[in-house]
DNA sequence: GTGGTCTAGACCACG
DNA sequence: GTGGTCTAGACCACC
């Protein structure tokens, strides 16, 4: 698999799988109808606890991303994910670009780093 | 006081007031040598604890935001704030960007959405 | 675990706490990767409250010194701790060094005591 | 006066006065029957508010130091300062130490330190 | 008046 | 099981 965790990072190990598989999937490297590959490869893979993937995926599952088909394995949602409630996104948003800001960077420099991740984020796939 | 805080919100309270201050910080609105309200009357006026004013107000002392004097206040540090590793924040920012690019924003969208929040969070005060 | 409070210090408890640990890693005794008890069993040891151990911890990772998983323990860091200034340290030391000689120490009474305390941090553990 | 405080360090203001008083007893420099000034001047000199020299002052005559006659100020005592608990001391000289050792000092560098702050601290006056 | 510490006990998040 | 957060309320230290 294409994802990786940090032990080292805040966020928890689960959300790091969550948010990984969502790049992924907003990167179109993961299309729906493709089958994730089973909870315990992932975390063999990654050296992590069983329950912390089996975690991830569940809240995948709860935030419309995947549909797990007892036996088969989790498979890429049609309509991948539900929207967040944009007030949430912002909110997010603003607590990072506060931290650009004191940081020291002005809003050019800021912009283009925005871009710079957008590109790399759609680098891969088709993406939309 | 422009702080406050949403108990259905996933960032811990005290959190929430830390990144609020520091928001306040960035938008000039707090300047260096200026006195925070006393924690019991964050407190009340957020209704909450004065135990989690008192983390908060902690924690922005430990990252040298806040120079506290014990039988004085808390005023706005000098030297505010130490520098994040830039490599944290792009990650953090890369995490939102997933998001935004999951809710069906394009790239132009997105952008737009940046200027909007900096502009916002720069509006008061002189900046700098 | 080898610590110890004292309610009659003028040092606050989980103040104590965190001198012990350094104290205790400084020694060799903790070596990076080591995993601390449980908060609670400290807690529970000491007969002080579980709150006043995790603060305690939470200043030690603010610190460097440990670094904590949620779920699992924490443990002592690979880069143990950052650097003090040596001026803030000198000046620790000028204080201490001032008790003495109040005290009517002379100068090789304070060596000598400063050799047999250098020489009791240093006897347990490879030091390194 | 020969006195300093500084409100950035994390002793408190009064324990400054305190301890400066001290090193210059310690050094020689103020001798018994000395006077020193009205709680007044030295606020005024310093800069602090005039309840924190007159609870430095205060312990400084709690300890043994000062005889403060009413009207006539405050003068070094004879038999200055009764001796400081030695277990205190040497606690407080191993918290300082550690932190040398954590700071990667080895004995030699911190013995010379040592040496150093001694003769600092006994240049001046006839000492003892 | 200010902030700091501590307790007792509850509940949550993570692995 | 681990650590983290929050509350309610007490008491202390500093200015």
């Amino acid at each position: 698999m294409f994802l990786t965790v940090d032990l080292d990072e805040k966020r928890p190990l689960y959300q790091q799988v969550v948010d990984g598989v969502k790049a992924l999937i907003a990167a179109g490297e993961l299309r729906e109808g493709m089958t994730l590959p089973p909870v315990r490869q992932v975390a063999g893979d990654l050296g992590v606890n069983l329950n912390t993937i089996a975690t991830a995926y569940r809240q995948l599952k709860d935030e419309g991303f995947l549909t797990v088909r007892h036996g088969s394995g989790a498979v890429v949602s049609s309509r991948s994910g539900r929207a967040v409630e944009e007030g949430e996104l912002r909110r997010s948003l603003r607590t990072v670009l506060t931290q650009f800001v004191l940081g020291g960077f002005n809003d050019r420099d800021i912009v283009g780093v925005v871009r710079q991740e957008l590109a790399a984020l759609r680098q891969k796939g088709t993406s939309r």
